[in-house]
DNA sequence: GGGCCATCTAACATCAGACTTTTGTCGGAA
DNA sequence: TTCCGACAAAAGTCTGATGTTAGATGGCCC
C-alpha cells in the first residue's frame, strides 16, 4: 500500500537527493564525518545496501569520500577544480564522440575562454608562473614525441593557471583535454609542432612583457593554427570511415 | 594474502572503472542494455551487492540508466548537456560558498562566455528562438516575484540556446544558475529588476536585427549591471556576518 | 475478430544478517 | 622508550530471501 501519489524514485536515490541537499546546504561543512553506514540505517529507516548505494552516488559525485578503519566514515569533501575538470572532460569526450560537428563546438568555446585567459595572464601572472611557462617550451626538432605532446600541455595548462581563476581553469582545461587527447596524441606532424613552438614563444613573450592585448592576439591566433589542423584530420578520419 | 602490490581500490569501484571504460570504449553503444545484474556477478566474480553499488556509480556519472520491470535492466545513456550543467552548477555553488571571492571569478568567466554567445545569437537565432525570447520579458511592475525570477532565467537560458552550441551551453548554463539562485532568488529590489528588464529588450531587440556586434555590447553592459548589484549584495552579506 | 482485464514473469529494489578487511589505538614486553 | 600484538570500529563483501515494477501473455466478453 502506497499512500503517495509516486512513488516513482528508489530508495537510494532519495536518500541520496536527502543528504546532498544537507551538504549543499552546509547542514555538514567540508571536513565533517557523516554518521556511520548503521546510524544512517537507523536515522532513514532503511536497510544498509540501501544506505550504501546512497553513499556510493554521493561519492562518485566528488561530495563525499569514505575511508576504511576505525577512524574511518564518510567525510564531506570540497569540490576541487581538477575534479570538475575530470568530470568535465569525460563528458565532453562521450559528447563530441556521439554528435557529429561538436569539435567546431568545442573550438568555438575554447577560444572564448583561452584568448581572454591569456589576456588576463599577461595581467596576473607571478615570476613563478613566467619560470614554469619557460619549461613548457619544447625544441621542436626533438624526437621525443611524447615530451612534445607533454610539454605542449603544461603549457597550456600553466597559461590557464597564470591566469588566477580556479572556475575558469576548472572549464576550459578539459576543453583543451577532449580537443588533445583526441587528436594530437596519435597522429601531429613535425610542422605542426614547429609551428605550436614558435606560438608559444610569441604568447610567452607578451605574457611576460605584461601585454595583455598582445597575449590575446598571440592566443588568437595559435588556435586558428590548430582549428586547421584539428578540422583536417578530422576530415580525413570522416573520409576514412 | 594478497599477491598485488597495491590492493587499494574497492571491488565496487574497480568494477566501476572496468565497466566506465567498455562504455567510454564505445564496447556497449548508448542504448545498449548491459548484462543484468546477476549475470554480471557471475561474469566478474563479485556479489549482488558489489554490481549494484559499481552501477550506482555510473548512473550518477549519467553513464547508465536502470529501469525496473520486465523489459528493465541497465542502458548505456549518451550524456546529455543539461546533465553537465547540473552537475558543474552544484559544484560550482559549492566552490563559490566555500572559498571567499570567488563570485568574481564566476562573473569574470559569465562575461567571457556570454558576451560571445550574444554576439552567436544574433547571426544564429531562429524565428522560434526570438518567439521564446519574446515571451520571457516581463512587467517589472508586477507583483508576482516568482514569475519575474522565472521570466528573468528563461530569457538568458534561450538566449544561450540561440547561441546554437550546445558544449557553450552546458558551460554556461551552471555559472548563470549559481549567481542567480545565490543572489536573485532572494532579495532584488524593483529598481533593480526595471533595469534588467531595459537591458534585456535592448539585447533582444540587437539580437531580432542580427547586430551581432550591438548584441554583445549590450550584453556586456546588462552584465556590468549585474556585477555591480551582485558584488553590493556580496559586501552586505560580509558585512552582516 | 477485436479490445479489455487478470495473471504471469523477468528484471531491479530492498531487506536482514553474517563475515572479512582495514586501520587507529592501547597496553604490555623488550 | 620503542616496538609489537591484541582489540575495536568502521567500511567492504557475501548470501539468500522477499518486495516491487511494468512489459508480456492469454483468456474472457462483446
Amino acid at each position: 500500500m502506497n499512500t503517495r501519489v509516486s512513488a516513482a524514485a528508489p530508495a537510494y536515490q532519495e536518500l541520496a537527493d536527502r543528504l546532498r541537499e544537507q551538504v549543499l546546504a552546509g547542514t555538514f561543512a567540508p571536513g565533517d564525518r557523516l554518521p556511520t553506514e548503521p546510524e544512517l540505517c537507523a536515522l532513514y529507516g532503511v536497510s544498509r545496501s540501501t544506505v550504501r548505494e546512497a553513499l556510493r552516488v554521493l561519492s562518485s559525485q566528488h561530495l563525499v569520500t569514505t575511508v576504511r578503519g576505525v577512524a574511518g566514515g564518510t567525510f564531506v569533501v570540497r569540490p576541487e577544480p581538477h575534479q570538475i575538470s575530470s568530470y568535465l572532460q569525460a563528458s565532453f569526450s562521450l559528447l563530441t564522440a556521439s554528435r557529429s560537428g561538436s569539435v567546431g563546438d568545442l573550438l568555438e568555446v575554447r577560444d572564448m575562454l583561452e584568448v581572454p585567459a591569456a589576456g588576463l595572464a599577461a595581467r596576473r601572472r607571478t615570476a613563478d608562473d613566467l619560470e614554469v611557462l619557460r619549461q613548457s617550451l619544447f625544441d621542436p626538432r626533438t624526437v621525443d614525441a611524447e615530451h612534445v605532446f607533454e610539454a605542449n600541455r603544461n603549457f597550456h595548462v600553466c597559461l590557464l593557471r597564470a591566469a588566477g581563476n580556479p572556475m575558469l581553469e576548472a572549464v576550459t582545461h578539459p576543453m583543451f583535454g577532449v580537443l588533445n587527447e583526441r587528436f594530437l596524441r596519435v597522429q601531429a606532424s613535425r610542422r605542426f609542432w614547429f609551428r605550436v613552438d614558435r606560438d608559444h614563444r610569441e604568447i610567452l613573450a607578451a605574457v611576460a612583457d605584461g601585454d595583455a592585448d598582445g597575449a590575446r592576439e598571440a592566443q588568437h591566433a595559435h588556435l586558428q593554427h590548430l582549428r586547421s589542423t584539428y578540422t583536417r584530420i578530422d576530415r580525413q578520419r570522416r573520409a576514412a570511415t
